[in-house]
DNA sequence: CTGTTAGCGCGTTCAA
DNA sequence: TTGAACGCGCTAACAG
């Protein structure tokens, strides 16, 4: 490749020159700076990126942490992500922690030691405060996405889940469902813990006593399972409501074992839920994410941190959309 | 942070010792590495990998293209070469081209200015051959990932289309079908136009005329839905294949207009298909492409590539899966 | 308006 | 077994 040497001995003038006009940081003769352009396409020269990023200290790239690159959710908030960065001249560096604490502390000494510019960290597993800490020292910027964790004190973007969840719980209970199985799986995380809350907050608005309800929480797949498989063999649940994707899996796979219909036999609603779910039965009644724009909003933050270091975290929550469709429509009491 | 100077005279070593104990390039007296060690832990030093990369000319970075990081399928690939790719000690930097040739040049640039060792391109564009062509010198080495271009001298990798679609349209006439409508899209992409090729293979082979069937080409959507309405309009089409996700939801929505169920009135097929689509009616007879592992092939040819710069350029098909569902079942013809 | 030069942090000869 | 010193390619003083 050729150099930075190759292009100024070509244009008869001196490396200085040479970066200035590439990067316009101060003023060149026209007649100089063509002759520098022409050497530039006639020897094919690239800035090198790395040589660049050594001596700014500045790589001009962020690194974005996932928890679990299978999920549909993560695709669109990385695909947000990506989309804002090149939008702000940044390239994107990616990881992948599958949910496992030492991957993840791996993943982020990876990003560190690239230098990156800043840290996205979208859905970090329990996002170890530790993990951070550990690295007090100049450490970039970092931002936390989807979930959050208000003790921490980092720029954050999540989604208004409690308030979701309150109206669609409310909703249900208009409806007359009297005893929800909720799947709310594992409290720990942040997103599911503010749904959770969500639900009991409308119980309570609403006047409804949380015992004659299902709350089926923990970490097992398999115990989540059961115990879903014990509230509907009770025969009470008139209404399944399901944390998430995964969750909804669960339920749903329950749900036909136990050789119930939605919505005939049974409500259900979901958050996040399935793409292209309104080409297929049962339509779900789904909480949509807007992933895509956490993302977006998470690089935003991260570029307004960047140029005011200080200034204390700030927490954005996107609003959710609830789209309502059949499967929450059957119910007798339903208008 | 804390470099190699400052580790080096806490150890009271010179920093070539320091890096030769951090790369286990020499031998290193026992007691010397020891106290080195014991500086590192004492000063929390991190090797840049910038500086690194920059001596080395070696940056253990690969880069990534996509064409659509909205697609699910490009999730599953993208976590297949993330997932290979820290196997292998590499790091992904990733970029999204957007099915846009302009796009994609540039982050093809990008990618070369930050001198990634390798470049994997998936699913891109025309991959215009001038692209690549352009940078003739010092470029790394190149992986085409699931459009296979058989004319371009790079390693590729994709899935045995052809054949998977000549299966499958076979089992389709066995059943009875007279009348297909093949939803096709963009012939110029080679995935599709593999599955097309698949499609005519099949009928020569069982001695049906091609002129009976509807075959549905072009790049514009609502071209595309207004030619399939037209086939279903005829009455005569039994079964609708769809060559990709976006094809199958335009079929099915076009399906759905016409007010035709699947699989009473007609059989419906399709290539890559929804996520958790068991759970789903119609249940879908779906071709499941081996994303994941496309990615990590694809990674796998770029390190053999990176041992081997030279010898002739590979290319690897993975076999495909059709997952047999209720949407072909329901057909008279059916054993 | 332009040129010279000192590093950014590391790997790697060459000498000892 | 260890150290000194050069340079990867670039930006940014500083000098003219």
């Amino acid at each position: 490749m050729a150099t930075m040497v190759d292009v100024a001995r070509r244009a008869k003038v001196s490396v200085s020159t040479v970066s200035h006009v590439l990067n316009g940081t101060r003023n060149v003769e026209r007649e100089t700076r063509q002759r520098v352009l022409d050497a530039i396409t006639a020897t094919g020269y690239r800035q090198d990126a790395l040589a660049r990023a050594l001596r700014r200290s500045r790589t001009d790239s962020i690194g974005l942490v996932v928890s679990d690159a299978g999920e549909p959710a993560f695709a669109a908030m990385a695909h947000g992500v990506e989309h804002a960065a090149v939008e702000h001249g940044l390239t994107l560096v990616l990881a992948n922690s599958a949910e496992d604490v030492e991957r993840e502390r791996k993943a982020v000494q990876t990003l560190l030691n690239r230098r990156v510019d800043g840290l996205i960290l979208a859905r970090a597993a329990e996002s170890d405060p530790g993990l951070v800490d550990s690295l007090e020292d100049e450490k970039p910027p970092i931002i936390l996405l989807d979930r959050i964790f208000p003790s921490l004190p980092f720029d954050q973007v999540g989604a208004d889940n409690r308030e979701t969840m309150r109206t669609l719980t409310l909703r249900l209970l208009e409806q007359g469902h009297r005893h929800v199985a909720v799947v709310a799986g594992d409290t720990r995380v942040p997103t599911l813990r503010e749904r959770l809350d969500g639900f009991t907050s409308a119980l309570l608005e609403a006047g409804h006593p949380l015992g004659d309800h299902h709350v089926i929480t923990g970490t097992d797949d398999d115990e989540l399972r059961s115990a879903l498989q014990a509230a509907l063999a009770s025969g009470e649940a008139t209404a399944v409501v399901a944390g998430s994707t995964p969750l909804a899996v669960l339920a749903l796979t329950a749900l036909a074992a136990a050789g119930l219909r939605v919505p005939e036999d049974v409500a259900f609603a979901t958050f996040d839920g399935f793409d292209n779910s309104d080409l297929f039965r049962p339509q779900l009644t789904t909480v949509r994410q807007p992933a895509f724009d956490m993302g977006v909003a998470a690089v935003q933050l991260l570029v307004e941190r960047l140029r005011t270091p200080d200034g204390s975290p700030r927490t954005v929550r996107l609003r959710q959309r609830i789209d309502w469709r059949e499967s929450t429509e059957a119910w007798p009491g339903t208008a």
